[in-house]
DNA sequence: GAGTGGTCTAGACCACGTA
DNA sequence: ACGTGGTCTAGACCACTCG
């Protein structure tokens, strides 16, 4: 009609959805204008419509719940922090009567407020690796383990320097937020040093690195990688995104003094649903 | 035709192409077939067949360059190291001749290779901060700096615990790789620390942290933090993005001892280039 | 059955860079 | 001039879920 004054019609009728959400115009759990309400209101084909939207969903700013509409998304952060994570160092196995629930808390780095406002099911040492800390009270944090013997990725194996058709011990978590999964992370063990041992026990009270430094397999220095990219759609349909989304891949990798690789960590962290966090010293 | 087998057809287009290319039988710099050709080979209408083309171009898998074609896209990753950043402890400026470029690349944690075969133009002190160390040899790295006085975003003003009019000094870096922007970064300092001193120059040899040290505010804490989103259409168009895409912002916060902030940066980058990298120790 | 998102089609016009 | 990607239209059928 005009031409095309600043963009195209799908961003620009995107940018005025995203502009009443990002302003709180329109609520978290709040239903906004479906296809055919925008084709009519804006005079676009449906096409056109649902391309914004589809903007809007790939920014997870909304879901899509057929056959009810489009809904603002809830997407207050939690924090990721991989340095509470504790690595024992190999000195004698301390003997303390309870590195109980209080020990706990500190290191996944739950604040007061929260500790005191976050229902935690399944215990709170599900959430000790890799360290979730929520960040807003009054959320229910849960997580599922579901351990096995399994032939890990590429990328795994070469970490740990495995041969090809060597296996792994591999302990999958799953954290879910008020229902919904936020973090599934796996950790893979090398079979010669996890079989037989409690790393097989599907127990999610289970300190890995505890257990290994216990072993003689005492981790001295962590290495984490980061990786940005759009989630595959495995990994789409395992974290119940809306669409293909930003994760963040973080791998962890272990090494003993002898600087072998004696765990691997392979987290995926649905974009909008973290903040990651380190702190350094100079 | 045959229903829907295991997902869209559109899916099914992108997972192909897909294929041929993280296997290497279509390689970086390649044509693949265009809209038309795809519509005709695959015998589905030019719109599914651009539908399947963006899955690729939002996974940066390949550019769209008009009106050749598309094309496969380079994307070796770089390492992104905050922890190579060397924050000076608030202790006597040291006086050695030399701070020179060997510690530089040490610092930027160049390997022998990488050093030996990148040429590095600007200077090698352009990447000092926040430190890009590249991974592949034979490239060309550039920096570029844009000094200047600004109010801060909201996230800026209030990690540095400014009034809302308070302005500060911001030096705005781009880093390029063989000519494309791989990052920009921005370093907000506050003007009453700033004003007046040599951080108001448009010098990329000027080390920030060592003048704050100088200043009498060494920080001796940073915090980092990363957040994974599409990028903004501003951002994509400063990194020259082919689509929007997923990006990490991080933003880090220099503390002195007495905890106050004196210097956030606020990088971007674009997922598919970077690898970020921590190293712990136990 | 009604209404939703999800997908696909066939055709059209545009902007833009190369030749 | 031509061919490219980019965008939009108008219409269609589907799967799913709810009342």
């Amino acid at each position: 009609m005009i031409g095309t004054p600043a963009s195209s019609m799908k961003d620009r009728i995107a940018h005025k959805l995203r502009a009443a959400i990002v302003e709180g115009t329109t609520k978290p759990g709040q239903r906004v204008l479906d296809e055919r309400e925008l084709m009519e209101r804006q005079n676009v084909a449906r096409g056109t419509a649902q391309a914004a939207l589809a903007v809007l969903l790939r920014e997870g700013l909304i879901v899509a719940r057929p056959p009810e509409g489009y809904f603002v998304r809830d997407r207050r952060p939690l924090d990721y922090r991989p340095q509470l994570e504790s690595i024992p160092v190999p000195r004698p196995v301390p003997t303390g009567v309870a590195a109980g629930p209080a020990d706990a808390a500190a290191a996944v780095g739950l604040t007061d407020a929260t500790a005191a406002g976050a229902a935690v099911s399944t215990g709170a040492e599900a959430i000790l690796e890799p360290f979730l800390a929520d960040s807003s009270a009054g959320r229910v944090l849960e997580a599922k383990l579901d351990v096995g013997i399994d032939r890990p990725p590429a990328e795994v194996l070469e970490r740990l320097d495995l041969r090809l058709d060597e296996p792994a011990v591999v302990r999958r978590r799953m954290c879910l937020l008020d229902g919904e999964p936020v973090l599934v992370s796996d950790t893979y063990l090398p079979y010669s040093i996890a079989q037989g041992t409690v790393l097989e026990l599907d127990d999610l009270g289970v300190d890995v690195n505890e257990v290994l430094a216990e072993l003689g397999h005492a981790q001295l220095r962590v290495s984490d990688e980061f990786r940005v990219r759009l989630s595959t759609p495995e990994e789409a349909q395992r974290l119940a995104l809306p669409a293909a989304m930003p994760v963040a891949c973080h791998i962890a990798t272990g090494y003993t003094a002898a600087e072998r690789a004696v765990r691997v960590v392979v987290g995926v962290l649905p974009g909008d649903r973290h903040v990651i966090r380190f702190e350094r010293r100079g």
